[in-house]
DNA sequence: AAAAAAGAGGACTAATTCTGTACTGTTTTC
DNA sequence: GAAAACAGTACAGAATTAGTCCTCTTTTTT
């Protein structure tokens, strides 16, 4: 529970790789190559975080991504709501009343957005830089193709 | 993402109901009649919970749950670790180095810890008293059977 | 001592979600 | 206008989760 999903765990492995030199453009297949992530996957990441403001993509020859700012400006908050939408309650909570049957009579009534808010303001505190080995940016060139390193993930047994 | 499973939901339900009167023992059928839920479920979530230290259960003729301490004194982190185990990552970042055949090159070698310490601690900070409503504590009585309120996630799409 | 009430523990199936991949379309440069 | 690279969508297999059920153990009552 309370776990992140595989691609998000990637997106970081990508982003580090992006931010060797902030600004700079690679193209998906150059990062996959660095990685050692499979190209789909990567690109997959890649064209989901697009519409962020930390990165930004280039179209047509000589195009890719690049990273719009520093590893230290980009909160881990938004690396997660990029991958996965906004860092909020479902159901219940949110506008589908008619899904839920208790409405009236549910004992929380839209309180786990306390939770939300506790947890989105944690995220908000943690940079991408914090994820990042402070040494070493970005030595990886080994990664397996199989590297099955299990979703990030907030332990579940 | 962020994902909180149904079960989780369902028991601050269940607490909810039991946090009525501190001490007072319920069994699971009460429990399931008070709120809705199906009886299996709500068994499934207090034997989950029975380890716990703020449920104590009884057995035999008589027995039951029964909440250990107040509303207030007890953290959603504790809820959350009842039903999903340790906030904390996995692969990667605990002891499985076998599976992660990046090691060395890992750009993020278990700064992931970064970010979970700063959601436990978040987690830590809100009450199960904090979700409930203040003022009607439990008047619940009308839960269909088949709510299908969707788990309470940090929203996917 | 036996019977009944209630939790403990584990196993299993169906449904849902996630993952990884592929295919087609659009934009930009040369 | 051709090629490179991103954009968008769709989809099948795998993994997880949800929900249910069954059997065992404990405790009380008669």
């Amino acid at each position: 529970m309370l776990k992140l999903n595989r691609l998000t765990d990637y997106a970081v492995v990508v982003l580090s790789r992006l931010s060797k030199q902030v600004g700079m453009v690679q193209t998906a297949n150059e990062i996959s190559d660095g990685t050692g992530l499979p190209m789909p996957t990567v690109s997959k990441i890649l064209k989901l975080m697009a519409g962020s403001s930390f990165i930004e993509s280039h179209r047509g020859v000589n195009g890719g991504y690049s990273l719009s700012r520093g590893a230290d400006s980009v909160r881990v908050s938004e690396i997660i709501e990029a991958l996965e939408g906004p860092i909020a309650l479902t159901a219940c909570v949110d506008g589908t009343t008619d899904q839920c049957t208790i409405e009236g009579s549910c004992p929380m009534r839209g309180n786990w957005n306390t939770v939300n808010d506790a947890i989105r303001t944690a995220l908000s505190g943690v940079t991408l830089a914090d994820l990042l080995d402070p040494g070493e940016i970005f030595p990886v060139n080994s990664l397996s193709k199989k590297t099955n390193r299990g979703p990030i993930s907030y332990q579940t047994s």
